[in-house]
DNA sequence: CCAAACTGGTTTCATTTGTAACCATTGAAA
DNA sequence: TTTCAATGGTTACAAATGAAACCAGTTTGG
């Protein structure tokens, strides 16, 4: 019987992660650099941008953080008043979470370089290669979602 | 002017972490459940198991670890007595890794389970999805290996 | 030779993370 | 109502991580 060997170049969840691993290391230099935010802030940051107005819950479902990810991330960008909370008048243990303008400043200073990042990475691919890739994740996606 | 928005779904970095995230997480429960590895120490068995004996560099550079993971996995699986260490007879900065019988058993053992892992992940898709998505991410490997 | 500069690998320290316990509030059930 | 389960969010603690300093050994250049 031949002892089974695992290719680990070619195991799939390995590739994945290295792949997403390298983007995001790249990417994080832009907002690590520019504003010294950590993943989940500068995620928390997105989505406020895009979404005005959520809450924690809200945030995380959206940008698929674990809530205390969120919770550090929401009091870090509150402590440097990049939003502010304000209770919900229904359920107090809401809070609705908001940029403020300084961070709308910062929201709106960071998604061109995040567009630029993105279009820079795919044109260094080729037509149908980029047409694979966004297949490809797409598919991915569905299937884990309906696992 | 329009606020420029960045949709964080269609954001590749994001979409790329989270569905690496979810599958590396998945696939995680198969060696942390059954033996309580962390991802280097899996790695550093999967390494070792495919090649043979390697060095610490070479296991770091093969799949994608700081050395310093590579350290502490390799203490680690030393001290379950999975591996040993053999000093280079001409740099004696250089350590040999080897698996034990041990190991090697460990090794059989998880083989078998990974494929399957990867085997029914991609029978979620369908033949072109399929082939969409490894296109795909050896597309974005070769942009990323020459940027 | 001998002092740098370099390399393989480990350790230290600060930061980040995940899990679980927790607090406050709300909703549903008795 | 009172109680109990569930929910929004925070906190405490342990484990995982990354950066930089570190300790051999090795190589290179003078």
């Amino acid at each position: 019987m031949k002892p089974e060997i695992l290719e680990l170049q070619s195991f799939l969840p390995y590739r994945l992660y290295r792949l997403a691993d390298a983007v995001s290391r790249e990417f994080s230099r832009i907002y690590k650099d520019r504003h010294g935010l950590t993943r989940p802030e500068w995620r928390t940051l997105a989505g406020l941008g895009q979404h005005g107005t959520m809450t924690a819950t809200a945030l995380g479902e959206q940008s698929a953080m674990h809530k205390t990810k969120v919770s550090r991330a929401v009091a870090e960008l509150e402590r440097r008043r990049w939003l502010v909370r304000t209770p919900d008048e229904k359920d107090r243990r809401v809070e609705h979470l908001t940029l403020t303008k300084a961070g709308v400043a910062a929201y709106r200073e960071m998604v061109p370089l995040a567009k630029a990042f993105e279009r820079e990475l795919l044109a260094r691919l080729s037509t149908e290669q980029r047409a694979a890739v966004v297949s490809g994740v797409a598919a991915l996606e569905a299937a884990l979602g309906k696992s």
